[in-house]
DNA sequence: CTTCGGCTGACGG
DNA sequence: CTAACGCCGTCAGCCGAAG
């Protein structure tokens, strides 16, 4: 079955929603950052918008690189990421009605199955319009979709004009516009990837396509293997799917000084462990497993987890497992120093789906 | 043999 | 003068233990 998936991406979105608040932002370089607080200038860059990006700002940068980068009037603003979720959600309401399937991925990205909707490309093509049309009328912000018969090439072809950009990808045209790319452009290879590549002597995605599948899974593994082959030769039969349960729910943040010992660690953490159970709690679910991850001085990560015999729901299971993971770790890691610290929860359940039998259930 | 828990690492937004 | 560095989530793969 022939399907028509659209890839929409808000362009430099925390920025966009940022300067809608603030019109006198336009036109200038801004910078929206996660601050750690440890210092006034740590932290990484979460977006930049295009005009700061002409100056070789980007996202993930630390922020004291990019002040580098920066001219006196670069505007640097701290994120919100509330805020953004709110336009987020509305805008994703607008994709919706545009189309029965609609996957978000992340504050800024969906994918729309619009086969149902539309039989042709052009169809595809002027529904784009449309929803492009309502999202800058209705919210004020600008957009790219790419069009293809996958998520893979509508997502390619979101990424190949940008912003505002709209790409169709027809599959006979689908070859000719991914090959000649570097393979870095191809979804699910990273840094550790393609420089593994390279070394092969394969540059482009062109090469990749014809280099032998079974070359592929002996050097990257059973399924890494065969994905770069199918998508480098256009092929993704992942289907857009409609809601995505969350597997796990986590809080991390930096210590603000290095520290190896659980007494300046710990108060932090239950903080954190505070948060989390926040968010858990008004997901509604439970959970079996909880894990710390340490991060240490030098960036090492490092997990502990616990899983429970019985699924769980209050605020202590959570700050004292993660305590007790704590204290271990740092035992078997004698004179580590940790620069962040976090928690988090997995091994989830609905609480609609426990026995009505069970106590744990009376608190909500 | 399969599944689960615990852990690391790559990747993406 | 140089190095500089968030937070959240997914999945694969490996290992050892248990079913």
């Amino acid at each position: 079955m022939q399907r028509i998936i659209l890839h929409l991406d808000l362009d430099a979105f925390y920025a966009q929603c940022e300067e809608l608040r603030n019109p006198s932002l336009k036109g200038k370089a801004v910078v929206v950052c996660v601050y750690s607080g440890r210092t006034p200038d740590s932290g990484a860059v979460g977006t930049a918008n295009y005009e700061a990006r002409k100056l070789g700002i980007h996202s993930g940068m630390p922020i004291a690189f990019a002040k580098k980068k920066a001219k006196p009037e670069t505007i640097f603003l701290p994120v919100d990421i509330p805020y953004y979720k709110s336009i987020s959600e509305r805008i994703m309401e607008i994709a919706k009605s545009n189309s029965g399937k609609t996957e978000t991925a992340g504050l800024d990205e969906a994918y729309l199955d619009a086969s149902a909707i539309v039989k042709t490309f052009e169809g595809a093509e002027q529904l784009a319009k449309k929803l492009k049309k309502e999202i800058l009328e209705q919210e004020g912000l600008t957009c790219s979709i790419g069009i293809g018969q996958n998520k893979l090439i509508a997502k390619m072809a979101s990424d190949f004009r940008k912003p505002n950009g709209l790409t169709v990808v027809k599959p006979e045209k689908q070859k000719e516009f991914i090959s000649g790319m570097g393979v870095k452009k191809l979804f699910g290879i990273g840094p550790k990837t393609e420089e593994a590549l390279l070394e092969m002597g394969i540059k482009t995605i062109g090469e990749l396509a014809v280099a032998k599948k079974e070359f592929l899974v002996e050097s990257f593994g059973e399924k890494k293997g065969l994905q770069l082959h199918e998508f480098a030769n256009g092929i993704d039969e992942r289907s857009v799917e409609n809601n995505i349960e969350k597997q796990q729910f986590s809080r991390i943040g930096t210590l603000k000084e290095d520290s190896g010992n659980f007494n300046d660690i710990n108060p932090f953490l239950e903080k954190l462990c505070q948060e989390l159970f926040e968010r858990v709690s008004n997901e509604r679910k439970l959970f079996r497993s909880v894990s710390i991850i340490a991060i240490t001085n030098k960036l090492q990560s490092f997990t502990k987890s616990r899983t429970m015999d019985e699924p769980k729901h209050d605020p202590l299971t959570i700050t004292e497992v993660s305590a007790e993971l704590l204290r271990e770790f740092l035992a078997e890691n004698k004179g580590i120093s940790l620069r962040r610290i976090g928690v988090r929860v997995s091994n989830l359940l609905d609480a609609g789906q426990l026995k009505k039998t069970q106590k744990t259930l009376e608190d909500f």
